[in-house]
DNA sequence: GCGGACCGTCAAGACCGCGTAAAGGACCGG
DNA sequence: CCGGTCCTTTACGCGGTCTTGACGGTCCGC
């Protein structure tokens, strides 16, 4: 679940949060002030939301001391319309200014846009990861795993196979697949196709000549079964 | 460098935004439509800054696109001032949602914001001290020490692998290095990398015919390993 | 049962990417 | 002007990869 910690010294907004972020499914942490909100950075928030005008610290000293306790990205709400404090604000190393009064629909959007590139790195990393029977696809670092070790694969042999996978399990047409992987100009040289199946089967498949993952369709195609 | 795609149909905007963003610092690409922008995706731009009133394709669809090739992060402009058009674009992919007209030093501060965020990770705090088993890299001293004595790296030497360690571990393909090293004009000269990477091998690697740190990737380009 | 279309398999040769050595040439400081 | 460093360029061998051809098998319609 994702957490967020709420800094604001106006319980009104710290309420409305409260409601609408825990209707969104978030965990929601509160501070009214900007030393109980440098303590609540240890709890290890994924995400800030911070409103500049506290009672007792500058918000740019929040900001700053955010940024030595936690990585997670800061979203600052603010009345001033001023542009050059939304330069400081975001210099000092905030990720987003929504300036008050704000649309909720849009506030909650551009929370998301910031939980989501914070954890895209570690959590999104080993998403795209494919899991089938016998072998392991992983699309961003473009390997495979069988039995804990890497399988080695030629270009073509993992453009072919990217595309299949990426297709999730629908049926591809020789000339579909030729397109792809080949060019457009490659459309009848569907001999290839039977090749690169062979290899790509020999090296993934528990038993090559039964295949259950690289499945022929006969007549329409091909279609990788997770 | 810095590398900033700017996706707009509007010369007058590419224009302003050309001369204020190389004035900062930065290196610009541009694209006039959808197309064009997902084929300049490919370039690897670092930040993208996308109009959504393109004239060839819907601009939801120019973002999922673009996530697809990059993971750069994306500034959106737009006339629009409906939040659910802001929410959409958020929640496609987009990294922050400018409308216009805009204010350039708040344009400018988003955009710093947005790059620091996707490049914290490597940027690694305070340590620009990089240690593979055989030897040590000081991104700020530009020395490289092993077994106790400094190596000494012609100029070319140290930019190619700057850019490979700085990109820490990522896998970098022959165009983006040599555009990184040599600039942009020479991306068709793949030969220099071979050259280079065995007289960085000769000078770094315990046994450079079998390379532990500077490795190959066939068919994609090198890697970086600790 | 028979022929043809489609598919799977194997292997040989062409081809290309990569690594390596080394020569030519620009540039610079003495 | 000279020696050195560094960049660029040429040449070549090797190994992996792609392409191509041949052949056998299976399924289905006739």
């Amino acid at each position: 679940m994702t957490t967020v910690l709420v800094v604001d010294d106006d319980p009104q907004i710290v309420r409305a949060l409260r409601i609408s972020l825990t209707a969104h499914g978030y965990r929601v942490l509160t501070a009214a002030d900007g030393a109980s909100a440098l303590r609540a950075a240890d709890d290890h928030p994924d995400v800030v939301v911070l409103d500049l005008g506290l009672p007792d610290l500058d918000g740019l000293d929040v900001i700053t001391g955010l940024r030595r306790a936690t990585t997670a990205p800061i979203v600052v709400l603010s009345a001033r319309l001023d542009s050059a404090d939304k330069v400081r604000a975001l210099d000092a190393g905030a990720d987003d200014y929504v300036t008050k009064p704000f649309g909720m629909e849009e506030f909650l959007a551009r929370l998301r846009a910031a939980v989501r590139r914070s954890t895209r790195r570690r959590a999104g990393a080993d998403e795209p990861l494919v899991r089938a029977a016998s072998f392991t696809v992983d699309l961003t670092a473009k390997k495979i795993h069988r039995d804990g070790t890497e399988v080695h694969l030629t270009p073509t042999e993992w453009g072919l196979l990217e595309v299949l996978v990426r297709a999730g399990g629908e049926v591809l047409s020789p000339s579909r697949l030729l397109a792809e992987v080949w060019g457009p100009n490659h459309t009848s040289a569907t001999h290839y196709l039977r090749v690169y199946l062979v290899q790509l089967r020999r090296k993934l498949e528990p038993d090559p000549a039964h295949p259950r993952h690289l499945v022929t369709e006969p007549g329409r195609g091909y279609r990788f079964q997770p």
